[in-house]
DNA sequence: ATTAATAATAGGAATTATTACTGTTTATTT
DNA sequence: AAATAAACAGTAATAATTCCTATTATTAAT
């Protein structure tokens, strides 16, 4: 994959920032520092950058965000403010249950816990 | 919510498969039964059914699917053929435990496990 | 440094999944 | 049987994403 400053600049954006942000978002941001960067151009990078491992795509309903990162995490849906939050709750023990019990050959874990955050309690 | 035959047909082609369906594939085995029905009743029937508790709502990736089986259960996910599995992996125990830990209150966990099938290998 | 090769780009068209709109039909209530 | 409004078919609109093409920029070789 040769250098190219589109592509540094959405990898940029997306590593900082927390809110797992979505294709539009990272789009309107990169607008920023290259006003003509295209769309497609946002979408092809971030295909590449998750191929590649740089990044991780998460699927919050049916639209994609973006996450920088890459170690196994799983998230916390607030359903009233629609904060998604990192944390660590699906660990190796896990895993090895679940390649035994069903003879699967896990990859990776996806986990989204939804339900009230603190916030509102 | 008023009694409709697209409604009930549905609800049919739901329950009769463990396939986990997405709109398309249930709008054309509908149209098997009602020629003239169209997609827009269908989505409008499928949210109206998950709302009302009678199917659940799963996102396979950025597509929606759905599922008969509302009771709380996860996925197993093989990329090889595609098939999703249902499983029960998440027990009371860990619920509880997110709510105490992240002070979360939880509403519903959803996991989806990729991998390879015993299948594959 | 110049040139050649080609990966990456901008901009726009195309596609896919889904929702919204509108005039008509149908289930329920009177 | 007539009135009411929910549900419908058909179609237009929207949103997220991918695809296409002529142009530009990076890298490697001269």
């Amino acid at each position: 994959m040769r250098y190219s400053h589109q592509r540094e600049t959405i990898r940029e954006i997306i590593s900082s920032t927390n809110t797992h942000p979505t294709a539009d978002w990272i789009f309107h941001q990169a607008k920023h520092k290259i006003s003509n960067i295209s769309l497609g151009t946002v979408y092809r990078n971030l295909r590449q950058l998750a191929e590649d491992g740089a990044i991780r795509t998460i699927y919050d309903g049916s639209v994609a965000r973006y996450d920088w990162n890459t170690e196994s995490h799983d998230h916390l849906k607030c359903k009233e403010c629609g904060d998604l939050v990192d944390v660590h709750l699906v660990h190796e023990k896990f895993t090895s249950k679940v390649k035994r019990k069903f003879k699967f050959d896990v990859d990776n874990v996806e986990m989204t816990v939804i339900g009230t955050c603190s916030k509102h309690t």
